[in-house]
DNA sequence: GTAGGGTTAG
C-alpha cells in the first residue's frame, strides 16, 4: 500500500502514527514522516499531530516543538499533542505555559488536556502542580472525568501520597477498569500489597481482571509471597488466554521466583517466545536471589547473545547475584565491562552493589578504599552496605565509621541503629550495644515489627514476636519446646549476642525462641505431612539466632525448609544453609 | 486524530 505510487491519504498516515508511537519506534516514524513529505501532506494537521506525539514520546522534542511551530492553526488535539509531549519529555514549565496560552485564547479544554497535563511519568518535585491542577479540574467539573481521576490517582501514588489518591478514588462516581487498576497497582508499588489484594477481591464484584490488572496482582503476590494466590492468577492467565502479554508473563516469572518456585520460574522463562529486557532482569535477579551467581552470570552472557541490550537494573542484577554468591572478581569485571563496553555512568545503586560484594567477601578495608575513591558522594545505601559487612565480619572500628555517616545522612532510620547495636554485641561490648539502643528509645523511632508467613493449603499465617493469637498457639508452642528440647540435645545453643541485653539472661532465651519464624517453623511441622518441604516467608532480615537453629531443625526433623527473608533466599538441608553463612 | 491503569534492582 505504501509508495509505489499507490494512493493513501492523510487519514491512513494519521491512523498508522500512534502506532508506530506507541512503540517508539523512531526510525519507522520517519519513514512514514517521508512519506508523509512525499504525498504532499506537509501541512496537514492531522498528520503534523500525530508527528508531534511521535517524536515527543520518541524524545525528540526539538523536532515535536519544531513541527508544532509550522502548523498554522493548531486546534485543541494539536494542542493536547503538544503539552502531552513536554509533560513526558519533563518539560512541565513549557507544559503549563501552553496549557496557559490555551487558557486566555479563549479554547475550552478538555480531559485529555488535563491528563497531558498531569506529571504522571516524572511526578517527583510537582505535588505542589499536581494540587494546583487537582483545584482547577474540581472547579471546572473535570475531575469527574474517569481518565482524569484516574491520572490523578496515578500521580498521587507515585507521589507516595496514598491517602490523597485512595480520597480520590472514593470519590470518583464512574469508576472504569482503569481506575481499579491504577489503585490497585499504586498499593503494591508502595508495598501495601495486603491492600492491593483485598481492592482487587473488591474490584471482582464489578470488573474482571485484564491483564493490567494481573501483572499488579502477580507483583502483589511476589512481593507478599502468596503462592496459591499466584497460581490461582496463572490459572485465571491462561483461561483467559493472556499468555501472549509480556508483562503478565514477565510478572509471573518473577511471581514464582520470588515464590522459591525457580525451577518453574526458569520453564516459563524458557517457554517465552518474545522477551525483553525486563524479563531478563528478572530472571537475572531471580538467580541472585536464591545465591545462584553462576547461573545468573550464565544467563548475562545469554542475554548479550540473543541481542537485548542491558539496562541498569540488569548490571544491578548481575552485581546483586555475584555479592551474595562472593563472587568478587566477577562482580569487579562485570562493572568494568558496564563502563567501559556498555558506556553506563554508575549509579550510586551500583556503587552501593560493589561496596556490598566487597565487604560481603571480607575485603573491608578495600570497601572502605573503594568509597573514598568513589567519583560521587556515597549516599546512605553505600555506607548501609559497609555497616552491614562490618556486621557480618564484626569490624566494630568500620562500623562506627560508616554508622556515624548514616546518622547524618538518614538519622530516622532505626535500621542503622540495630545494626550498629548488634555489630556491639557481636564484640560483646554491651555497654555500647545499650548506648545505641537507648538513642532508638529517646528519640522515639518506630522499629519495623518483624513478621512472617506461612502458607498451609491456601492459607496465609502471619506470626509475629512472641504472637500467641493463633488459635493453634497452644500446640505451636508445644512443638517448639519439643524442638528446643532436641536441639539442644545436638548441640544448638541460643545465640543471644546480638538480640537485647537490657533483660536478663533466661527472659532473653525467652524472646529469642519466639521470633516469628521459629513460630511459623513450628505451625507448618504441625500442619505438614512427614517429609514436605516448608517455605516461609520473613519481611526483615533472618537474625542469627533463627538462622542457626533452622538449619538445627532441618536436620533434626529431615525437611527442607525455604526461607525468603528480606535481602535473600535460604534454602536449609541437613544442617545446612545455601547462602554459605554470608547472608 | 490528542489522552488514563502494568513487569525487573534497592
Amino acid at each position: 500500500m505504501v509508495g509505489g505510487g499507490m494512493g493513501f491519504d492523510s487519514t491512513t498516515l494519521a491512523t498508522v502514527l500512534p502506532a508506530v508511537a506507541e512503540l517508539q519506534e523512531l526510525k519507522a516514524g520517519m519513514r512514514v514522516h517521508c512519506l508523509a513529505l512525499k504525498a504532499g501532506y506537509h501541512s496537514d494537521v492531522h498528520v503534523l499531530t500525530g508527528l508531534v506525539s511521535l517524536y515527543s514520546k520518541c524524545k525528540e522534542l526539538e523536532t515535536a516543538r519544531l513541527l508544532f511551530g509550522h502548523i498554522s492553526q493548531p486546534d485543541l488535539i494539536c494542542y493536547n499533542a503538544m503539552i502531552a509531549g513536554y509533560t513526558c519529555n519533563n518539560e512541565t514549565e513549557s507544559s503549563v505555559s501552553l496549557f496557559r496560552d490555551l487558557l486566555a485564547s479563549g479554547e475550552k479544554v478538555n480531559s485529555s488536556t488535563i491528563v497531558g497535563l498531569i506529571p504522571v511519568s516524572s511526578p517527583f518535585g510537582h505535588l505542589h502542580l499536581t494540587g494546583s491542577l487537582q483545584t482547577f479540574c474540581v472547579k471546572s467539573g473535570i475531575v469527574s472525568h474517569p481518565s482524569v481521576s484516574t491520572a490523578f490517582v496515578t500521580v498521587y501514588c507515585r507521589l507516595n501520597e496514598i491517602e490523597l489518591a485512595r480520597q480520590l478514588f472514593d470519590q470518583s462516581k464512574e469508576k472504569t477498569l482503569a481506575s481499579w487498576n491504577a489503585m490497585i497497582s499504586g498499593y503494591t508499588q508502595n508495598g501495601l500489597t495486603e491492600t492491593a489484594i483485598s481492592l482487587f477481591r473488591e474490584m471482582m464484584s464489578e470488573f474482571s481482571p485484564n491483564p493490567v490488572t494481573v501483572t499488579s496482582i502477580l507483583s502483589a503476590c511476589a512481593q507478599l509471597g502468596a503462592i496459591s494466590l499466584g497460581k490461582w492468577a496463572h490459572g485465571l492467565i491462561k483461561s483467559k488466554n493472556l499468555e501472549s502479554n509480556i508483562y503478565v508473563l514477565t510478572s509471573l516469572v518473577d511471581m514464582y521466583a520470588k515464590c522459591g518456585s525457580i525451577v518453574e520460574a526458569r520453564k516459563l522463562f524458557d517457554s517465552m517466545t518474545e522477551k525483553n529486557v525486563v524479563t531478563w532482569n528478572a530472571m537475572i535477579s531471580a538467580y541472585g536471589l536464591h545465591g545462584d551467581g553462576h547461573e545468573a552470570l550464565k544467563l548475562f552472557t545469554e542475554m548479550l547473545h540473543s541481542g537485548i541490550s542491558p539496562s541498569a537494573v540488569t548490571f544491578l542484577s548481575v552485581l546483586y547475584a555475584c555479592s551474595h554468591a562472593g563472587l568478587v572478581r566477577e562482580g569487579e569485571e562485570i562493572l568494568d565491562h558496564m563502563v567501559h563496553n556498555h558506556g553506563f555512568e554508575p549509579l550510586p545503586e551500583h556503587y552501593a552493589c560493589m561496596v556490598d560484594i566487597l565487604g560481603r567477601a571480607g575485603k573491608l578495608e578495600k570497601a572502605l578504599e573503594f568509597i573514598k575513591e568513589m567519583p560521587v558522594e556515597p549516599g546512605p545505601p553505600v555506607w548501609g552496605a559497609l555497616l552491614g559487612a562490618c556486621m557480618i565480619h564484626k569490624n566494630t572500628e568500620l562500623a562506627r565509621v560508616a554508622s556515624e555517616n548514616l546518622f547524618e545522612l538518614d538519622p530516622d532510620n532505626t535500621g542503622y541503629y540495630v545494626l550498629l547495636s548488634n555489630v556491639y554485641s557481636a564484640d560483646r561490648n554491651f555497654p555500647k550495644a545499650a548506648s545505641v539502643r537507648q538513642v532508638v528509645k529517646n528519640r522515639n523511632l518506630a522499629k519495623t515489627p518483624g513478621c512472617t508467613l506461612v502458607e498451609i493449603g491456601e492459607t496465609p499465617h502471619v506470626f509475629t514476636c512472641g504472637d500467641r493469637s493463633h488459635p493453634q498457639a497452644t500446640a505451636i508452642y508445644r512443638m517448639l519446646d519439643e524442638l528446643l528440647g532436641k536441639m539442644a540435645e545436638a548441640g544448638f545453643q541460643t545465640e543471644t549476642v546480638t538480640a537485647l541485653h537490657d533483660v536478663e539472661e533466661e527472659e532473653k532465651e525467652l524472646m529469642m525462641k519466639v521470633h516469628s519464624e521459629k513460630l511459623a517453623i513450628a505451625f507448618a511441622l504441625i500442619e505438614t505431612a512427614p517429609g514436605a518441604e516448608i517455605r516461609i516467608f520473613k519481611n526483615l532480615r533472618v537474625c542469627l539466632d533463627c538462622h542457626n537453629a533452622t538449619k538445627f531443625i532441618s536436620k533434626i526433623t529431615e525437611r527442607v525448609i525455604v526461607v525468603r527473608d528480606a535481602n535473600r533466599f535460604h534454602h536449609f538441608k541437613d544442617g545446612i544453609c545455601s547462602c554459605g553463612d554470608y547472608w
